[in-house]
This record gives structure tokens, sequence and C-alpha cells, in this order.
DNA sequence: ATATTATGTCAACAACACTGACATAAATTC
DNA sequence: GAATTTATGTCAGTGTTGTTGACATAATAT
């Protein structure tokens, strides 16, 4: 639990915002990178991630479900998605009441796969909360929530708190 | 600096792994969408804005140096730069000591305009800050340290305590 | 009966990453 | 001084992932 960061009161000038944003960027490329280098021996890449992500903690979610948790568009989904079930990762079923929905769910193999990608990033996270400790951790979920649009941030709340 | 989020002593289960995961993804999808819809106007895009920002904050870096901060190939870069160049918001220097580097440096019109894509992710960045308090700040800094590479470290602690 | 919704599909295009090969000028080493 | 290494650039091809726009179908809602 070393403290290797300056510490300030003045939190919100310049340097601090700046701070905010690079720790941002160089942790999300590292975060990324190790499930994309396992993607890299497939013909996956980050946005099957994704997608096998959310599927799977989201099993019975509809397309557009995944749609406005992902931000793209359904012809970017839709090509990404295809090619999940074509290779038996994902499956698809119509919905009970509404017949025109797919419900969709990880296949054994997609439970597999998914396991093998989360456990890279979950291996980093858990090594990082370790070292900053755990009041440092409810800082960073903290500030990360308040990071996400306004309007979103109750989506996000039920979403990581299912 | 209100506590939206459950806090746990458990923090290192697999639920609290999941919610540093996806935070990590919905902050950083949100936190790149201001800049993005400027960039959009342009025939720029999400890799001349951080071209920009890293040689704003490191004037007078090389080529080289940008690559390792980037982790990209030169055929990416060369691509994204020669274009920033080619339009006159980067200009470049050969090296006092070693003229083969090319040092760089914004123009004002690449001052102008690192500004106002930075200004969207400042603001965003304070208020996150504002509405998390202080202390959620360190700790922010704190873990987001510890994700990055654990060789990075030292390079990124270089750079954001410039 | 008509309109709307959920989903899918075809086609074209752009950004941005990659690999591999080759080129040049300047610095370093033998 | 000759040979090697380094910093940078360039050409060509490829793959993933996003976009827009248009059109299609089946099921639900009005």
């Amino acid at each position: 639990m070393q403290r290797k960061l300056p510490h300030s009161n003045l939190y919100l000038r310049e340097e601090e915002l700046r701070r905010g944003v690079e720790l941002l960027y160089f942790a999300y490329r590292d975060f990324t990178r190790d499930p994309d280098e396992i993607l890299a021996e497939s013909r996956f890449g980050r946005a099957h991630h994704r997608v096998l992500y959310f599927v799977g903690r989201n099993p019975g979610t509809t397309v557009s479900g995944l749609l406005s948790l992902l931000r793209i568009t359904k012809q970017s989904l839709s090509r990404v998605l295809g090619q999940l079930v074509e290779d038996g990762y994902i499956t698809q079923e119509s919905g009970l009441e509404d017949r025109r929905q797919r419900l969709l769910y990880l296949t054994e193999k997609g439970q597999t796969f998914e396991k093998e990608l989360f456990a890279t990033q979950r291996d980093r996270v858990a090594e990082a909360y370790k070292r900053a400790g755990p009041e440092a951790v409810a800082g960073f979920w903290e500030v990360l929530l308040n990071i996400v649009d306004a309007e979103e941030r109750d989506t996000v709340l039920r979403q990581i708190e299912k």
C-alpha cells in the first residue's frame, strides 16, 4: 500500500487535471493489452471481447440492450455478433413475451473463452487493488462513476451492482 | 461529495473486480466522447488527439519518444504526424546534439486546437473530482497508477509529475 | 388496417492499427 | 576510414472496428 503519488489540497488545478487525464489514458492502454494479445491469436478483436463480456454479465440481454451499453451502431454490432454466433460462442433465443427480440447467451465455449479473457484483467485489477488498499479503491470507483455521463450513471450503477 | 457506491471490505472478490473493469470501460467510453465529437468535424481522429496532447505536454519530444509513450508502430504514427505537420499543427526541428532527431512542437494553431480538445476532458474530470472529493481523487490516482504495467510506472510517474 | 419496433442485411467508406520491406542520413564503433 | 547501428521516413498490403444510408421482415402496438 505504498503512496508514490504526490498529494495536494489544490486538487482542481491544471496539474491535477492533467494527471487524471494521463493516468486514465495509460491505465486504459495497458488494461486492454492482455486480452488484446489473446484475441490476436484468433480472428477476433476488442469488439468481440466487449460483446462476450456484456453478454456473459447480462445473460438473456437483447440486441438493443447491448447496443445501448456499447453505444455503437447496429451494423457494427451485427458483424461482430454474427461472427460470435457463427463460431458457437453465443446463442440467440426468441423472446418469450416479445418474439421479435433475440435473447443472447454465452455457450459453454463462450463462457470458457470469456473467462480466459477476463482472467487477465481480473489479475491486473486485483493486484492494483491490493497495492492501493481499500480506501483508494473506493475513491477509484467514486471518481470513475462521476466521469461517466451524468445521464448514464444510473444505468452504470445498475450494471455494476448486479 | 456523495457516496453512491456500495462499500465493502472484501474488496478483492469477483464483484469488486468486475466493478473496476466495468467502471473503467464506461468511464473511458464517455471520457473520449467529447473530443471525438470535435475531431469528427475535421479530418482528424483520436490518434491525432493523442499526438497533439503529448507533443503539447512534452515540447521538443522526439518521434521515438512519442512512439514509446503511445506504444504504436512508427508507420501508424507517421501517417498521423505527417497530417498534423502538413496542416500546420506541429513543427519539426532537427535535434541540436543529434541531427537525426526530429524535435516536435505545437504551433500556435496546434496549441489552440489542443486546448479546445483538452477543455472538454478537463471539465469532465474537474467535475468528477469536485463531486468525489480530494480523498477519492488520491485513491483514483493510486489505483490507476497500479493498473499501469509495472515496468511503465516510473515512466508514467515522470510524465504526470512534470 | 396502419404504424411502429426489433432486428437484420447490403454496400461503401474512413480511421487506425498491424506486418514487412526498403531507404537515407547521421552517429557510433571497430 | 570503413562498417555498423540508430532515428526517421516511406511504400504497399491487410484487418478490425467504427460510420452512414437504404432497404427488408416479422411481430407488436395503435
